[in-house]
RNA sequence: GGCCCGUUGGUCAAGUGGUUAAGACACCGCCCUUUCACGGCGGUAACAUGGGUUCGAGUCCCGUACGGGUCACCA
């Protein structure tokens, strides 16, 4: 069994030099955690900020846990967040296959040629005998440890004659130590007796992410190599598998995990929000970029609102924080209602529209207009159907709503104004927010009371609520004469 | 348990030997106001801990505590 110079040399001359180039490499589960998304946004940062290309690909090695259009989910997500591919199993590109299992031969040839090389062995133990290793307190971990490594050239060959299972595992030194560099973390040195020589390749032929991570890795010409701090103790192992096949070792940067509180990651299966649940939940793919660029990474300055443009701009690896952010819904709240009221009124009307439409169903109200009493305080568009539900039928509201002591008002009060105020609407010979207001304000100047006593009234009267978006004026407009005439009179019934 | 990493207000964070230790969210108060918001102003609140080094330490070194990661034929 020997390797194929030519065809490795082959392999070799396809990898772009010269530029810098990320990858994203999820694994297809379904959905988009938060801190897979942040992954995603900086290894696409790093590689726009420093002019490189920015590489998909998709691991899925693992067969037990396929997911039936989850790779969909991931190329939806990215467009949506603006977070584009220049390479990828949809575009292709110089180095590709992009989807893993794809890639399956590859990783067999590339084993072969670490044995060559002294980096891995054979090991024909099944998986029974591996088994002994429990992680309990006050218990030695033993690692992996076989006669494997030490067979001769004469035993392998008879195993493998007698079609004997086997996987690949790598070899590791016995003394010495081994370090390694992070952008974030510095240089890590560890001792090579606590690495274990893990399974490369599996028994059914694919490679483990270990392996396949550093072919592909290498094969893609990738320059940094972007992922959680979940990896970082097995970094070592990944630097001697480079050293081993004669590569140059990539730039690392390990990010710290999104946590959910102080000791758990974020996690779906805790209840944590995806990206696609914070969309459901009313939240702006751009708002929620922005947040999650600011969890684990700050520019310095004090301002915190950027587009995907300026923070390609201003990122850079060495603000990436060491330790672990906690999701803080609050505070992506807070960047939601300023992205909602930094929209274009037009184009807030259009988001808008469906979650108004929920409560709002008749054809002839202008929505247009309901949006633009909304945009400036709504936090979430799911905040929406709620507020505005009054606008198509008149709740059932209780006559205390009349009293409000800021405004002095209360029933009585009311009941007089509303009085009053029923043939003026009547007769007003114009419906708009200028000339009610102008009535309204007249009234108030001519009866020498505060604008709030005559415009607390007819709102609770019009709305039958205690919060409303938009005051009087607004409301009414929007209802038209016959409906807020109406609304006025069942007041006045209300009152007796 | 071994190895590795981390620790500035409740949360996100700035800070790279000399600061009254920024800013943001949340919270509280005041102002504005046709409701609620928005907005404006102000406030409460932090360097885990003990030793060094230094004229001087959140910033450097060592220990301790607490937390996290990892120790799979998962990624």
């Amino acid at each position: 069994m020997h390797t194929d110079k030519a065809w490795f040399d082959q392999m070799e001359a396809r990898i772009p030099k010269g530029k810098v180039r990320t990858r994203f490499a999820p694994s297809p589960t379904g959905y988009m955690h938060v801190g897979n998304l942040r992954t995603a946004l900086y290894t696409y940062l790093i590689a726009r900020s420093l002019g490189g290309t920015f590489i998909l690909r998709i691991e899925d090695t693992d067969q037990g846990r396929l997911v039936e259009g989850a790779v969909d989910v991931i190329y939806k997500t990215l467009e949506n967040c603006g977070i584009t591919h220049d390479e990828g199993p949809d575009v292709g590109g110089p180095v590709g296959p992009y989807i893993q299992t794809e890639r399956r031969d590859l990783y067999g040839k590339y084993a072969e040629l670490l044995i060559e090389r002294g980096g891995a062995y054979r090991c024909f133990c099944g998986k029974d005998e591996d088994e002994a290793q429990e992680v309990a307190e006050g218990t030695t971990i033993k690692k992996h440890h076989c006669g494997c490594s030490s067979m001769t050239e004469e035993e392998i060959a008879e195993k493998l004659a007698t079609g004997a299972p086997y996987v690949v595992r790598q070899r590791i030194p016995e003394a010495g130590t081994t370090t390694f560099s992070d952008m974030i973390f510095g240089d890590i040195t560890v001792p090579n007796d606590s690495l274990d020589e893990n399974v490369l390749i599996k028994s059914d032929g694919l490679p483990t992410y270990n392996f396949a991570n550093v072919i592909d890795d290498h094969l893609m010409g990738i320059t940094h190599v972007v992922r959680g701090t979940e990896y970082l103790s097995s970094a070592p192992k990944y630097n001697l598998l480079y050293q081993a096949f004669g590569w140059d070792v990539p730039n690392y940067v390990h990010c710290s995990p999104v946590m959910r509180d102080a000791h758990n990651k974020m996690s779906k299966r805790k209840g944590d929000p995806s990206y696609e649940d914070l969309i459901a939940m009313g939240y702006l793919s751009d708002a929620v970029v922005n947040y999650v660029a600011l969890l684990g990474w700050s520019p310095g300055g004090e301002r915190e609102i950027y587009t995907l443009d300026e923070l390609i701009d201003i990122f850079k690896i060495e603000n990436l924080s060491k330790s672990p952010a906690i999701f803080d819904i609050e505070k992506l709240t807070h960047f939601n209602s300023e992205y909602i009221r930094a929209m274009a009124p037009e184009r807030f009307a259009e988001v808008a529209e469906p979650y108004i439409r929920q409560s709002v169903r008749k054809p002839e109200t202008d929505t247009a207009a309901i949006a633009a009493l909304l945009q400036q305080r709504c936090e979430k568009l799911t905040d929406i159907p709620e507020k505005v539900d009054f606008f198509d039928e008149l709740p059932d509201y209780d006559i205390e709503l009349f009293t409000h002591k800021k405004s002095k008002t209360d029933a009585d009060s009311s009941r007089e104004m509303l009085n009053t105020l029923l043939p003026l609407l009547r007769d007003l010979p114009e419906w708009t927010d200028e000339s009610i207001l102008a009535l309204l304000t007249g009234l108030s100047e001519k009866l020498e009371v505060k604008n709030a006593k005559v415009m607390w009234p007819l709102r609770i009267a019009v709305s039958g609520k205690a919060v409303t978006p938009g005051g009087a004026v607004e409301i009414c407009r929007i209802l038209g004469r016959a409906e807020t005439l109406s609304r006025v009179e069942k007041a006045l019934q209300k009152l007796g």
